[in-house]
DNA sequence: TGAAATGTTGGGGCG
DNA sequence: ACGCCCCAACATTTC
């Protein structure tokens, strides 16, 4: 008698290391590659318009990938992932579910419920651990509290062993014949205004694209990473912050490459940037392992002095500047605009604006984060929590909130030719060198913005406002 | 994964 | 030649 596994794909967008898939094709004869679209889940934290687009082609890439292995992607949309996975298991006579780990609030609390409902019923299911390096539950202190700040964390991550093993690539999946199920193109991710144009530029989605951007960085960019991944007009970074999301790779194929080119480095700053990377790699688990640990982090500041801050009154027409880049602060701006026209930011822009908009403006830090939210194609809750609190200063392990930026000295030191604000800030491309940053110190014709804000008065009143919280 | 204010030092202009 | 002042340049402190 055949046996049949439905393989849930949820955050883990691949074949190679993908252990519920490997699983399921080693123990079954019939193997179902199931995506189950429930758009209300995740609550005011549901998946976003960038992130969709995101989505869509990344699913697209499954599909071919799966088809070219011999099975394909059987997709339904529902409310309830739940629901729709008990269908599927009536309608396919499979006996188990396997799927890898996710560690959202929200998707843990469901993944926790489905997997009572199935297994009350007979179903057994399996659950993977690659879109982590470890399990929270596994790095914890001594007295058994979790981590609050990175190096301490990231000392105790290293102590366990970084290389871990991949599982292979399945060369050939049989999946029967699938039920019926709903054209990608029919779930509507794509926008209606078609303000992703220019993300085709930037961007490809899918497992190969993961690849091959991996492939790029670890073996060519990462020798100067130290150094390029804080010039936002170089492709220093490794912009692999997508596809890691999506789980088009997962990060433990990333750290052995990087443990691998450790190996193979001589220079010094070489290997000081691979270390740097792996670093990186850490952060992104340091997020996922506080949001778990800590399930209120992405909706209220961990410094509970923060629920008294003297924010700004609303004010939607001041928020609106800074979201559409017309603050008029040139570095400011271009991000913003980099961020609206690729779905992405560069890690250093994205603290100036941050720190812009939370201490400039004293606007709330749920603000910023809700805006990248919905324009990231990146867009992780655990990582961007975490981000926007270490800017606003509210955060564990945050940057202290009097540490603000100057924009202006910022954008001379890391875009000191101005690369980086002409790409994006058209209005300023035939500007004065000199004064690209602080373009209202030159009297002239210019249909370019003058600052929304007062960047020194602006500073003293974030400062007097933090003061307020000490007392 | 700051910035600004304040303090210190030492070379050179100048009476 | 000497002391005084100015002020970069750098270091330390404070926010």
């Amino acid at each position: 008698m055949s046996r049949s596994a439905i393989v849930w794909f949820r955050e883990d967008l691949r074949l190679h290391d993908n252990p519920a898939l490997d699983h399921a094709v080693q123990h079954f004869d019939r193997v179902i590659p199931v995506y189950l679209h429930t758009p209300q889940q995740g609550g005011h934290w549901r998946a976003g318009a960038a992130s969709h687009w995101w989505l869509h082609h990344s699913l697209k890439a499954l599909d071919a990938d799966l088809q070219q292995a011999g099975a394909g992607l059987l997709i339904r949309q529902g409310d309830s992932a739940r629901q729709l996975l008990q269908a599927l298991v009536r309608e396919t006579g499979a006996t188990s579910v396997v799927w890898n780990r996710l560690y959202t609030p929200w998707a843990v609390a469901r993944d926790i419920a489905i997997k009572t409902a199935l297994t009350g019923s007979g179903i057994a299911v399996h659950a993977f651990r690659p879109s982590l390096l470890f399990e929270p539950e596994a790095v914890l202190k001594d007295n058994g509290e979790p981590y609050r700040v990175f190096t301490a964390f990231w000392k105790r991550c290293q102590t366990k062993s970084l290389y871990q093993a991949l599982c292979d690539t399945p060369s050939r999946i049989s999946s029967g014949d699938l039920p019926h199920g709903i054209p990608i193109e029919q779930l509507g991710l794509l926008p209606a205004i078609r303000w992703d144009s220019g993300f085709y530029d930037h961007w490809t989605p899918g497992e190969q694209g993961a690849y091959a951007q991996a492939g790029i960085f670890l073996d060519e960019d990462i020798a100067d990473y130290e150094h390029n991944r804080d010039i936002p007009a170089s492709p220093g970074t490794s912009r692999l912050s997508a596809h890691l999301h999506f789980g088009e790779i997962s990060p433990r194929a990333l750290m052995n490459r990087a443990v691998q080119r450790l190996d193979e480095i001589g220079s010094a700053t070489a290997r000081q940037s691979v270390t740097r990377f792996m670093a990186e790699l850490g952060w992104r688990e340091f997020a996922a392992h506080i949001l778990y640990h800590y399930p209120a982090s992405s909706d209220e500041s961990m410094d509970a002095r923060f629920a008294y801050f003297p924010w700004a009154a609303d004010d939607a027409a001041v928020l609106q500047r800074w979201q559409q880049g017309r603050t008029g602060i040139p570095i400011i701006d271009a991000g913003m605009r980099e961020l609206w026209h690729s779905g992405w930011m560069h890690n250093r822009v994205r603290m100036l604006v941050a720190s812009f908009l939370t201490k400039n403006l004293r606007i709330h830090w749920q603000h910023g984060a809700r805006w990248f939210w919905d324009t990231l194609v990146d867009a992780d809750l655990a990582s961007n929590s975490l981000g926007w609190q270490w800017v606003a200063g509210c955060g564990t392990d945050a940057a202290p909130y009097f540490r603000i930026f100057n924009p202006v000295l910022q954008g001379k030191k890391f875009d000191p030719d101005g690369e980086y604000v002409r790409r994006w800030v058209p209005e300023l491309r035939a500007f004065d060198r000199k004064y690209l940053h602080e373009p209202w110190r030159l009297a002239g014709q210019c249909d370019y913005p003058a600052p929304m804000i007062d960047l020194k008065d602006s500073r003293a009143q974030a400062l007097a406002a933090f003061q307020s919280l000490r007392r």
